[in-house]
Formats: structure tokens, C-alpha cells, sequence
DNA sequence: CCAACATACGGAACCGCGTTCCGCTTTGGC
DNA sequence: GCCAAAGCGGAACGCGGTTCCGTATGTTGG
């Protein structure tokens, strides 16, 4: 057994993801690492002792929503009156994640290498949510197009990148868009268009 | 009529544009400005009074492209059999080019005060193209969704982002599934998938 | 309660990047 | 050849992530 850290540490550690929080509110996820350490009232290194990389802190932002994401996926198939409205309704839960935090979308697929970790967490809880999602949906006879997983996701986050802010531009109906899509052209299927 | 501008001066301009085409080639457009002012062969000031910031050395680089592929849009509304057809090889023709040049696509959506030029040429050259091409295809009756040609771009743009490098991730096909999401659902429809 | 040691802290320093500035060089019209 | 004007090189600046290290502080055995 590891021997516990320090209170002050503890303290430390929970501050900061406070201060990170809400600086990520008011400015984007890629407010400078110095303004999270001012707003925390402690120096960078205190945040780099902690959390590794930005991409770390992030991580650690996040964890609890990227999480709850996650866990609805399974409770959407039980409700939902077909796996694909559950796929749908999933992907708007990620949407409106995604969309509400300013540059996250963005972050996410920026290929540099320190925030492969944030790539790593999304994929890692995500994935296998969307997969037995899609698979339902697929065996359902709902979904008639090859799409993976993973390429569902990536669409799906990369619609959303740059979305806050442009007002000419609904990353919802885009991906509302694709997700129809999925679905490929069915004879007969009455479709709302508004 | 503003003086001739020195030679030298024209000479180092096409030296640079060179110098850069060939360093995003094989550094990706993110290349540092230094890298590409020492393949030019020259100090970073001179790229500087070219090209007012990166983003303007980004623009002049792709600018014969992105017309080209502009100027493809009427062409293909005369050739192919339908406008969606048309619309559909002209996003193919947008696709490729962003594709194939590392990086591009991410730096495209960055809202980068710098990068706005970039943002505003490709806008400015393909938008009214895009806009052609979609009421075409509207009034032609093959496209039921409501969608503005800006959102149409964005969208495609985004989703080449990050494209190179990920073999699971292929924008192609995500686009073609947008694309061909456009039409809505339609009765007895015949979509060759493939 | 008090050393004495590990642990954690602050923030200066470093690196890479875009961009700016300025003293020097080159050009081109006379 | 002369000399403005135009252009050039690259040092210097600001900013952001990250590292380092001297200092402070929580912890623990006496």
C-alpha cells in the first residue's frame, strides 16, 4: 500500500481541479496553465506535480462527465423505445458534453502528443458504450451503412470542434444530420424534417 | 499604379512560396515559420514583410488550389447527370485537397485571430460555389434537409480534421455519409453504397 | 513538544513558436 | 559611382507549456 499523501497536498489537488473548472468556464479549455495556477493561489509547479500534463488536468476535469456519459449508454438501450433512438439520444448527451465546453471538441484532436491522454480517456470510456449502441442498432436492422465505432466518434467530435461562438454553425444538426445518415435510405421511412 | 517592386524582392517571394509548399509537404502546414525561412534560405524578417503573418503564407501557398477547385464547381453542375451528383464530386474535390495536406483541415477551424484570413479564402472562393451547387441540387428536389452551403463546408472541413494518420478514420466516408444524408430519406431510393 | 526527514511548494528559468524591430545591404534611377 | 528607397537578416520580445531547485511545511519517531 502506497503511504498517503499529505493533507496539504490533498487540499492542493482538489483546488486545483476547482480552479480549473471554472477558469475552462470562462476560458476555454485552453486557458493558460498559469491563470488555473493563479486563480488556485499556487504555483505552476504545484499543477505539473499533480497533473503531469495540461492534458492530465483536463483528464481529471472531466473525468466525472466523460463518465456519466458513459453509464447512460446502457440505460438509453433499456428506454428507449429501438437501439438506433438510443444512439441518437447518446450522441446528443456527447454533443451537448462536447459543445458546452469551449475548445474541448477542438483539443481532442489535436494530435500532440501530450494530450493523447485526453484522446486515450474518451476513447477508453466511450468506445465500448458506442460500440454496443451501434451494434444493437446494427443486428436491429437499423442501420444499414459500414461504419466503426470509433469513426462514429471522431465524426461525431470533430463536428463539434469550433461549434461555441459561430452562430452560423449547429455542430447538433450537422451530427443529427450524419446519425440519420446511418441509418442509410430506407423505403417507405417517414422522416421529420423540421 | 503602385512602383514595380524590386527584384530581388519578386524573386524572394517565389523563393518563399516554394520553400513553404515544400516544407508543408513533407512538416505539415504547422512547420515552423523558421524551418521554412531557412529552406528559402532566408531570415525570418523577409517572410515577414511577404507575408504579413503565417496564416497569409498559408493562403498564397494554397491559393491556385483552392480556385481551381472553385472554378471545378460550374464544371461539374454541367457534366454530371444531377446536382447532387455535382455537389457530391465537388466535396469529393474539397476533400481530397484538405486531405492530403497534413494539418491543414485543424488549422482551418482554429479561431486564431491569425488564421481568419484562412478561414476568410476559403470561404470567400468555394462559399459561393457550395451555395451554387446546394440550390441546385434544392431546387432539382434532391435534397430535403434544411442546410446553409456555410454549415455544408464547415462541416466537411471539420470532419477532414486530423484525417492523415489515423488509418481507422476515414473522412471520405463520413462525408460521403453526410452527403448522401442530405437527400433525407427517400422512397425506394437506389444509393449504390459501395 | 521537538527534531529531522520526506514531501510538497513557488516561481524563476528554459524552450519553442509567432511576430516585431532595427541597423545594415542591395537595388536601381540618375 | 552615388544615394535614397526598398529590402534584408536575425536578434529580441511576448506568450505558453514544462522543468528545476532552493525553500517551506506536514509528518513521525523520540
Amino acid at each position: 500500500m502506497p503511504p498517503q499523501k499529505r493533507a496539504d497536498a490533498r487540499r492542493n489537488e482538489q483546488t486545483l481541479l476547482e480552479a480549473a473548472a471554472s477558469v475552462f468556464v470562462t476560458s476555454g479549455v485552453d486557458a493558460p496553465v498559469r491563470d488555473i495556477a493563479a486563480r488556485a493561489g499556487v504555483g505552476v509547479g504545484t499543477i505539473y506535480r499533480h497533473f503531469p500534463t495540461r492534458a492530465d488536468l483536463i483528464v481529471a476535469v472531466y473525468r466525472h462527465q466523460v463518465d456519466a456519459c458513459a453509464e447512460a449508454g446502457p440505460e438509453l438501450l433499456k428506454q428507449e423505445p429501438t437501439p438506433h433512438a438510443a444512439l441518437s439520444r447518446w450522441i446528443d448527451l456527447f454533443v451537448d458534453f462536447l459543445v458546452t465546453k469551449h475548445g474541448l471538441a477542438a483539443v481532442l484532436q489535436s494530435d500532440n502528443a501530450s494530450f493523447r491522454n485526453l484522446h486515450g480517456l474518451f476513447l477508453e470510456r466511450l468506445l465500448p458504450v458506442c460500440a454496443e449502441l451501434l451494434d444493437a442498432a446494427v443486428t436491429a436492422g437499423e442501420i444499414r451503412v459500414e461504419i466503426s465505432p470509433y469513426e462514429l466518434l471522431r465524426g461525431v467530435g470533430n463536428l463539434c470542434a469550433g461549434a461555441e461562438g459561430d452562430e452560423r454553425y449547429d455542430a447538433r444538426r450537422l451530427v443529427k444530420l450524419l446519425v440519420t445518415g446511418l441509418r442509410g435510405t430506407q423505403p417507405g421511412d417517414v422522416t421529420p424534417v423540421a
